[in-house]
DNA sequence: TCTGGGGTCCTAGTGCCC
DNA sequence: TCTGGGGCACTAGGACCC
């Protein structure tokens, strides 16, 4: 571990909630909830607001609605917020060319690398003004957490929270460290938090007075080794900027579970093809393609099957899929199922494969073809998500506030109005209102003429 | 109350080869 | 021919993370 607290850690606090908050003026200091809309959807994050009343990412949405029924209730726009993270991660390389992107919103930043900052001093200042210059750029608060090492630095980022900035002053890491609950150290979740506390463990004291050994004996090789060098703040990880991928994978849950055997068996294939776009978009190919079940009663298995050569052929990818369907019992229902690749690679073995991506390629090309017919049947059934962007000829830029029994509800208002907007219900199939992509959150030109 | 989607890493069992 | 063990690849499942 390095001598001065140089790696730093940014967490962007609420991202999801905090950009539809940016966005949507009417919506600042209110209860915010994005996640799935759907019978079985979770919650992938809560403003501030939302969290007071109990609601967390993870949880069913149901719950959340029960919780607190007055929030407003979003659909994830992950193009929006993948934009807003490139403007953010443009921001860290300024600082350094080793930054180590975790999510969307999160990153480590080694910035002894980067020649901006070698002692407590000038870390903090780099820290500030990052927390500065994310502001202007995107509007939206960061917490940023500086320490000697990537544990600490994300263990001081999560106590900056909300808007913050954390620095561990090296040699203080140990005492800092001693009375916090095994569950602040990464890798210990539920079961392993549950596993320790029944062998009298439920600090970090506790695990480095435990000794190594006993961690081996309780958690096995890897997880006991890692857990104890953790609890004694040692920990040498490096920042790693390109990190390859390892495998691709889709899943979709159902509404409703799945009882048709058939139904199953063209869902696989479905979610096969998908795979394969993915892959091939990442210009990768892959040799293990996994199949993933998750029956009625929750659980789950997967199945695998290797083949002799890395392959990114709908067809060879779809026949294994359907073959390892064969081996699974879904009689009772199955509420997800998922395909995946991994043992990727940069190529492809031609030789294998090549009369099959021939029937491949037409297949694909064929799904191509009837895509956009399908879109088009979207647009005219005229779905509003709730929280996507719209324009009317008359009243300008707004977004869904709620759809249903043939009327779409909509705020007008962008996101750098001062005032909340004005709210009108249109009909669904009203000719004057269209989707538009969203409005960046900090203006960047003029912008008289699309105000609400 | 009923549990998303996309990943990574680890462990344990098994089969094969030498 | 039989047995044992190390090393490796593969498979399945579990835990964890955001």
């Amino acid at each position: 571990m390095r001598n001065a607290p140089t790696i730093l850690h940014l967490d962007m606090d609420a991202f999801y909630a905090s950009v539809e908050q940016a966005s949507k003026p009417s919506l600042r200091g209110k209860a915010v909830v994005v996640g799935g809309l759907g019978p079985r959807g979770v919650v992938a994050t809560a403003s501030y607001e939302a969290r007071v009343f109990g609601v967390h990412s993870a949880m069913p949405m149901a719950q959340a609605r029960r919780l607190a029924p007055n929030a407003a209730y979003l659909v994830p726009r992950f193009g929006l917020y993948r934009s807003i993270s490139e403007q953010v991660m443009a921001l860290l390389h300024e600082l350094s060319p080793l930054v180590e992107p975790l999510s969307l919103d999160e990153a480590f930043v080694d910035l002894e690398a980067g020649e901006v900052a070698w002692d407590a001093g000038s870390a903090r200042l780099v820290g500030e003004k990052l927390r500065a210059d994310i502001r202007a750029a995107t509007g939206l608060a960061g917490s940023v957490g500086l320490a000697a090492s990537k544990m600490l630095a994300k263990i001081a980022s999560e106590q900056a929270k909300p808007d913050g900035l954390v620095l561990i002053e090296p040699g203080t890491e140990r005492a800092m460290l001693g009375p916090m609950t095994v569950r602040t150290l990464p890798g210990v979740g539920p079961a392993t938090g549950d596993h320790l506390r029944r062998a009298g463990i439920t600090t970090v004291d506790e695990i480095a007075e435990a000794g190594e050994d006993e961690l081996v004996r309780l958690l096995g090789k890897a997880h006991g080794h890692a857990l104890y060098a953790m609890a004694l703040a040692h920990d040498e990880r490096p920042v790693v900027a390109e990190r390859e991928a390892k495998s691709v994978s889709v899943e979709d849950t159902y509404d409703v579970d799945i009882h048709d055997r058939m139904r199953v068996g063209m869902e696989v294939q479905r979610l096969a093809d998908r795979c394969v776009r993915r892959l091939r978009g990442a210009g990768l190919s892959g040799r293990t393609i996994v199949l993933k079940v998750r029956r009625y009663d929750f659980s789950t298995l997967t199945r695998s099957e290797t083949l002799r050569g890395p392959t990114d052929d709908p067809a060879v990818v779809r026949e294994a899929a359907a073959r390892l369907l064969d081996s699974v019992d879904t009689t009772g229902g199955v509420r997800l199922l998922g395909v995946g690749v991994s043992g990727l690679a940069d190529y492809t073995q031609e030789d294998l494969f090549a009369q099959a991506a021939g029937e491949a390629a037409e297949i694909l090309a064929e799904e191509e073809a009837a895509e956009p017919v399908a879109v088009q049947e979207a647009v005219v059934e005229r779905r509003w998500p709730a929280g996507h962007d719209v324009r009317h000829a008359e009243y300008g830029h707004g977004w869904v506030q709620g759809s249903g029994l043939g009327r779409v509800t909509v705020r007008f208002e962008t996101p750098w109005a001062v005032e909340p907007g004005r709210v009108r219900t249109f009909r669904v199939d009203d000719p004057e209102l269209e989707p538009v992509e969203p409005l960046p959150l900090v203006p960047t030109i003029p912008v008289d003429g699309v105000g609400a």
